[in-house]
DNA sequence: GTAATCAATTAGATCGATCTAAACGCACGG
DNA sequence: CCGTGCGTTTAGATCGATCTAATTGATTAC
């Protein structure tokens, strides 16, 4: 009850070891018939590759090492099916981690990585991420392709998105809708996204004359954007309209308003982030601003592809577009001066 | 700039390759006083332990295989957040794979992670999965663990979940606020998880004399929950409730009755599975029977863990509790003969 | 003082593939 | 008839770890 190796394979068809060898790579070299002899004696003794065999003379694994921050989050799961969906048709295993926001958790794993001898590596990178990480990545010679976020001042290649017209088209529908009291609800986690995203805040506000009510983190958790609800609509100021850095905030914070009586689209206008599905299934609708996670996961895996065929061409990136998605927590601002029912 | 290698290592440490491969290992067996010589060469040298090399000889690759029908559905996401998180501090890493409820690919995946020689598979077989699946799978020595769903007349480890005690307390719940006439929205695969949660129904239904109104498959997406309310509410005999398979059938027809002015709760009970974030956003609260995906995944990876170490042991099983959460969409049951508006 | 016990270390074979470089069979031209 | 070239095939070394079985040196037993 022995495994069965290329040798047994080998002898079986009456031919070397190298020749089969050349057949399951399938080598050009071999001659059409030895070739059909070799594929019938491997399918009748049940032969199975050894990649850890192979990857020990070759350099390549056929594996790729896939790093997120986050698993529960809808997001970055669909951003993974995407990664996942491109790298499954070019043959290529997904050895998948989850950083959990831990950057101590996210080197220990890259470790992990190295030892199984991945060909890429795909990193969404964890809060307080080191640009130590992706320099070490470039030492060791293992390509590197971040996505979503970009460690500040490192060099990579980069499959991410850019915020700027969806969040463009927002404060405008927003002002059109006569709003000039606009805040903004971001992260307590600092990374790229969260200041590309309020960073576009600014340049759409500016654009429009306008300066920001507030901005105000807040726990990335339904829970907490719920809770936040009865602050943010007592404040001295209230606002008119809100913009909130992804959908969980949005959708919490749409759920909050509601208990407390104030309706999403007429007492307050509500604008989200990524517009995942249940955007559309509260009522009302809450507008978003959509931002395809998986056609990112996917251009992240087409980039490491061209990465591990050409180690030393150009960094390249790839950027997606945001678009705003109206729904009916947008509406025509209503000057109700006073406070919020207890 | 060659790999540095145990050997390497040995040399610098003035020892031999034997006893550096030893200290990797931390066996017994080294001084610690060698110990120490060679983990300071390891580090000086910046040595990466080779996971190929070593499954060639030892049998064992420190990989898992896990296979997900549907990783875009937050509910498998979630499960696959829980199995990975018990086999990391296990320090194995995950080899993932989607099937998308195709049972072809799902052998090519199998076979994949075969050459990857992973030291076990945690599988939510496909829709369609035959028998052959498993019972390959005992056959290779690959010790297998099915979570969610069992492949019919199959022996294997599985985690998986009781809708009964959940289900039961539903019924019960309506049946207290005098609901008579319930039907139940399935899902259009047919898998074990569609068959148990309905064989529930019908037993809870059973238990509180009661005959179901219908059975509705319905594609389970959001948008066909939804589209298919009108349907629903137009019958000849009007369900005063609705229990439907998962959250996502749950909440799509949540919307769904909302646009028909029909208030859940209200004017029609409704009853989610599963119990995600989202049926507590939704107003009114969707009503669900909670399911733990995290803690089903927690106990997969436990359950294969424990067969990694005896092949040879019992098979095991487990089974998580479910239970029922109330919220806004149950109420009692109003008698408003008619129908629906248009 | 020699044998037995024990912990610590090591040489050398080995896992299953790939690589290199050589060899083979055969056709063709000189 | 021999050398050349081409398309196939192959022997043997090699990748980097682990395993087995043997060796070393120190301690204890008698």
């Amino acid at each position: 009850m022995k495994r069965v190796t290329l040798l047994d394979v080998a002898k079986h068809a009456g031919v070397s070891r190298a020749t089969a060898s050349l057949v399951v790579r399938d080598s050009p070299l071999v001659g059409a018939a030895t070739r059909a002899k070799v594929e019938a004696a491997m399918a009748e003794l049940g032969y199975v590759y050894n990649l850890g065999a192979a990857r020990m003379r070759a350099a390549r694994s056929r594996t790729v090492g896939v790093i997120i921050p986050n698993l529960t989050n809808p997001f970055f799961a669909v951003l993974l099916a995407g990664i996942e969906s491109i790298l499954e048709t070019a043959g290529l295993a997904v050895i998948l981690a989850n950083s959990n926001e831990n950057a101590a958790k996210q080197d220990g794993f890259v470790n992990r990585m190295r030892e199984h001898g991945v060909d890429g590596l795909i990193v969404c990178p964890a809060e307080g991420t080191e640009r130590r990480f992706v320099d070490d990545a470039g030492k060791w010679g293992v390509p590197l392709v971040q996505t979503l976020r970009m460690v500040p001042e490192t060099a990579s290649d980069y499959a991410g998105m850019d915020p700027t017209p969806g969040m463009r088209e927002a404060v405008d529908c927003l002002v059109g809708f006569g709003h000039r009291r606009i805040g903004y609800v971001a992260t307590d986690t600092h990374h790229s996204a969260r200041t590309e995203r309020l960073e576009s805040f600014h340049t759409a506000m500016n654009a429009a004359n306008l300066a920001p009510l507030f901005v105000r983190p807040l726990e990335s958790t339904h829970m907490s954007a719920r809770m936040a609800a009865p602050e943010l609509m007592s404040r001295p100021a209230r606002p008119t309209a809100i913009i909130c850095h992804n959908d969980v905030l949005g959708l919490g914070l749409h759920r909050g308003l509601c208990d407390l009586g104030v309706m999403p689209g007429r007492d307050v206008s509500l604008v989200g982030f990524d517009n995942v599905a249940e955007a559309d299934l509260v009522m009302p609708g809450l507008a978003s601003v959509a931002t395809e996670p998986f056609v990112v996961g996917e251009n992240a895996a087409r980039l490491l592809l061209r990465r591990m065929d050409a180690p030393d061409g150009p960094i390249a990136s790839s950027i997606e577009e945001t678009y705003f998605v109206q729904r009916g927590s947008c509406g025509p601002v209503r000057m109700v001066a006073g406070t919020v029912p207890a």
